[in-house]
DNA sequence: CCTACCGATCGGTAGG
DNA sequence: CCTACCGATCGGTAGG
């Protein structure tokens, strides 16, 4: 129901002194747009996207309810930057942490490190962007689908070379393709039963996926 | 806005002559709760438990948008009904996947049978009931979840012997409770992106998936 | 960014 | 099972 016409505000409107803090004001502009990113990520990862009303993530960004509009265009557009925004700092702290490793490091030590970085991407500190990405995709019109799809694509594509030269070393026997798809299945899925409060530590979980893989034992 | 109160219904209402069709009337009675049932399964499965509206379900069962609260006391006692009845089937349909190959089946044969019935559960013909309690666990309250999660425990715990044969074998290098984590992942992932549209085949994926896990050969 | 609001839709119910 | 309806909530907007 709509609230009674009847009810006529009558408190004063205040009245802003003296010029607007308009440095500020701006510098401000794009904490308020990544503050309503990060709690909207927070939100639609613990109840999802249909789940979460713009008057809750306003709430948790400290706004009124119509304030999110001011700076997206929809409930829908602030989803899409959530995994724009996830996609993009995923892909360059992967590739950070390639680097980190250098450039001889052999197919497995490379593999490591992917699937470890990746176990921070999805259940580490703060990481609620890719778990929205991964489950609410369906969320997303077509033309944000091949957007964010752009991003995962190259994010996914680094992993290849590696799988396809463990693949040729005897130690991956699926065919990489494939074995890519089951392999970010097992470790995305980890997202629905991992909690950090047991006794399984992000290394050691890494280091069953690549026993369970590649068999690796040294 | 609720509709004008003015209007007022003139239609003269059907009076029902002759006694209730009663037999048949009973007889219909489950087929139409089972009918709410395949419905609500299909459309959680495509849209989302909170992207689907009760309105939508009974549509689709072709009932007037009251009607499936004749047969259920909430939209989220249907959705407990659905993974019910999808565990129920599923758990069902295992033990016979099992039981027809016999109980002196090597154990890389019963995986092979296990992994290959879960695939079809997952993305097989009419199969909507087992990706909705994968990926609705959330909308069910505490006391759902844990009488699901009972069922979810015995389907999951006829893996463990297998994977303990294959462990012990040396063909499965992780340790068996986090291989079980992991190979759940792997498979319950691909209802993201198999589409039986493409070249690969139920029997083909098995025959990848063990090879990832076990690096089986023969 | 806030205030005040709209139209639509939703889960659910009373009464038959 | 249908009819008729309710109260709540939702995404979004005009105007400042």
């Amino acid at each position: 129901m709509s609230p009674p016409a009847a009810v006529i505000p009558t408190a004063p409107a205040i009245v802003r002194r003296g010029r607007p803090r308009k440095t500020e004001g701006e510098r401000d502009e794009g904490n308020r747009r990544q503050a309503l990113i990060a709690a909207a990520a927070r939100l639609f990862r613990i109840k999802g996207f249909d789940g979460t009303s713009t008057r809750d993530i306003a709430a948790a960004a400290g706004m009124q309810s119509g304030s999110p509009f001011y700076f997206f265009q929809s409930k829908q557009a602030l989803l899409h930057a959530v995994m724009q925004e996830g996609m993009a700092q995923a892909e360059a702290s992967q590739a950070a942490a390639l680097k980190a490793l250098g450039a001889r490091a052999p197919a497995q030590e490379r593999l490591r490190t992917l699937v470890r970085h990746h176990f921070e991407v999805l259940v580490g500190e703060g990481s609620d962007f890719i778990p929205v990405m991964l489950y609410e995709w369906r969320s997303l019109d077509a033309a944000q689908q091949q957007q964010v799809r752009a991003l995962k694509d190259t994010y996914e594509a680094t992993w290849m070379p590696v799988l396809r030269a463990l693949h040729r070393a005897g130690r991956l026997k699926a065919r990489p393709e494939v074995a890519r798809l089951f392999i970010f299945g097992a470790l995305n899925w980890t997202v629905q039963w991992f909690s950090g409060g047991g006794k399984l530590t992000l290394d050691e979980l890494t280091h069953q996926a690549l026993l369970l893989f590649t068999g690796e034992e040294e």
